[in-house]
DNA sequence: GATGAATGAGGATTCATTCAT
DNA sequence: TATGAATGAATCCTCATTCAT
């Protein structure tokens, strides 16, 4: 989204203090968001808990917010960046040229150390596929899909849409599955799901990506 | 007191229908509950809405239950025993037998049916907060789990219990996952979810469990 | 109210069977009444937990009483009956041409006694002076302060209503409070609040009921 | 930041006027508490007729009272405190040095005058079953206790403490029974039972504290 | 008469959101 | 902008009372 990049751009240079205030409030409410979601789940977070955990009235939360949802997706989404730009490289056409397992490596063990460091990402996007969703979880949700479709996609050129859709969702859902035993435990058994998710991962989409041309 | 005791023996014959008719407004309030608990969510649901989807008053929701989490709890109980009795059926010996694209097929269609027909028991096993289910679940997740561990034993006698746990947890993972996608979409897509879930707990556990060349 | 008692009897012999099943249900509920009412107080007291008391169903409690307060009158009606049964000599013409000293003690001795035994009656006269009193506490101070204005009559036949009014009302809030000290207390202090409440009234009254020998 | 401290500045200037209203609420609310209680007693006073008594919206009373209770407590703890200090001016000690009928005068006319003007606080303090505002009973009970104990101490100083404990608690009983009537009445009548209650006192007392040797 | 299910208005409390200052 | 008071609909739950059997 270049055009909002600029947007933000010409902000900044209109009203340097301001913007600059009321990024910082709004990064301190989202870090106090992070918490209270993390700690009660989005639909048991209340806007006046938020506020308080920020230290700011709840009129000053609806300031920069115009309801709870909001703060959902705005966060979901900054995390979701960071987490682009954490492992940005491990989407580089020159990882996914690489043998499927190293692929794996690369985009999950980045993926994975980001999601033990911000439990609230979790939290958001838990629940993602239940009938009755809310959109901000689409909205994630959506997010990881089409990265996931688009490394898909440059793997196999000749699936259909569909067929990519369908991939990459049992993809994340393994991944989600697989992260909700990484976070509920530790040490060498945490380490020991990661090898089994990507063990899972591998023997699943090997037969897709490693296409010997005489076979298929 | 010869009144009282005629009065008595006509309440014996009496009674029954009273208490029949109580049944009838637990099942049916069970089965609003069930309804309102899949479309909104635990903490969602309100008791009204659930006495007014039963067609009754919230006072007569409450003659038969304490509180809200009462009606969760009764209802995932009732739902976790008829999910044992076809975890039962799934798993008998006889359809363990076999190749494990066959077994997976025996094991899998008659549990991801039931939780087709059931969509309450998933939604309220996951993630409600209330302890009462949260043990439910556990109950649930527990059983499972043995049985899995059981049927992987059967097919590695030499795994360490470890493995063996850590295997049947994964496998459980992916189950529910792919479960999510199943549950949210329907017709031809439902279909392809459950190939595909088969497809890759094939692909997960056939390295395992295909014995060398000879034993086969 | 002789009418009344008549009626009662008239019904007694129409259908005796019947009536006396009826009387039987209304001394039981009115037990269990008494109880609840003691540990709760009427306002927190549930005609459901008085009919739970009493072992039978709300509607049957219902049969026999129109309503809550309906309970409480009629329950207090009878402790004042029986009170009034008990120490009925005591307000025998012959006891109050007594010195008071000796009215007090044949009066208030069987008084206290009852109130001792049947706390229910104390629990359901409370607050009765208070505003925003409810009804049914008024009838059944009507009826002590009734009793209490006679005697004073007797005494001093030439005092206004008004007069007589007032100090039975005065003598009533002392034997009311004086018999939460009693209640309160046990054994030689319970003893010792006894003697002092007919030490209160004899101080009080000796003057207007010890009239010059003349006068008499 | 200096514009955050010039906010602060001015925040120090601003705030007292928000803390204003909101002491403004407080006192309001409190007052339509004593009105509602007093009228209909703490458990049949609904907080919603509180908040309508004191011309705003439930939640705005929540907002500065957790619960009902507390609105009780904390209203019986200002009342309290001005009890208290009622109290002190009605136990002078150039009061108590006067002969029983003036010593009556000065010291129960401020007390009946201030429980008239507060009349909440008596509704309040009876039998509400909440332990917050018993424990405030108890509190209040305790303090009239000790001061009519120490007023009794002096003047009969040869007195045992269980004797002047005993009269001191069928004092503050006849006190309190009054008082009961006192609220219960207006006009002539009322002052008809502020005499009486004198009287009862007098004539109780005055064998104790004029102690003509002789006589006894 | 007896039962217990049924009712529904009402009560305490919460919380997303708005508003005056 | 920031504040925190204000709102009011909605929630869970209770209980006096009625009704069908």
């Amino acid at each position: 989204m270049p055009e909002e990049k600029r947007a933000n751009a010409a902000k900044k240079v209109a009203a340097p203090r301001r913007q600059a205030r009321g990024e910082r409030r709004i990064a301190q409410l989202l870090e106090a968001a992070a918490g209270v979601f993390c700690r009660s789940g989005y639909a048991a977070a209340s806007t006046n808990s938020i506020a308080r955990e920020a230290g700011v009235s709840p009129g000053t939360l609806y300031q920069f917010f115009p309801n709870k949802e909001a703060i959902a997706v705005e966060l979901g989404g900054r995390l979701l960046e960071r987490a682009n730009e954490m492992h940005g490289q491990a989407f580089l056409p020159e990882n996914l040229d690489r043998p499927l397992p190293e692929l794996l490596d690369a985009v999950l063990d980045p993926l994975i150390e980001f999601q033990c460091e911000n439990p609230a990402f979790w939290a958001l996007m838990h629940g993602s596929g239940v009938p009755g969703i809310t959109q901000e979880h689409q909205t994630l949700h959506a997010g990881m899909l089409a990265r996931v479709e688009s490394v898909l996609r440059s793997f196999r050129p000749d699936a259909t849409p569909a067929e990519v859709h369908l991939t990459a969702n049992v993809i994340l859902g393994i991944f989600k599955s697989s992260m909700d035993l990484i976070l509920a435990s530790e040490g060498e058994e945490r380490a020991a799901y990661v090898t089994e998710l990507k063990t899972v991962l591998r023997r699943y989409l090997e037969p897709m990506v490693t296409t010997p041309p005489t076979t298929r």
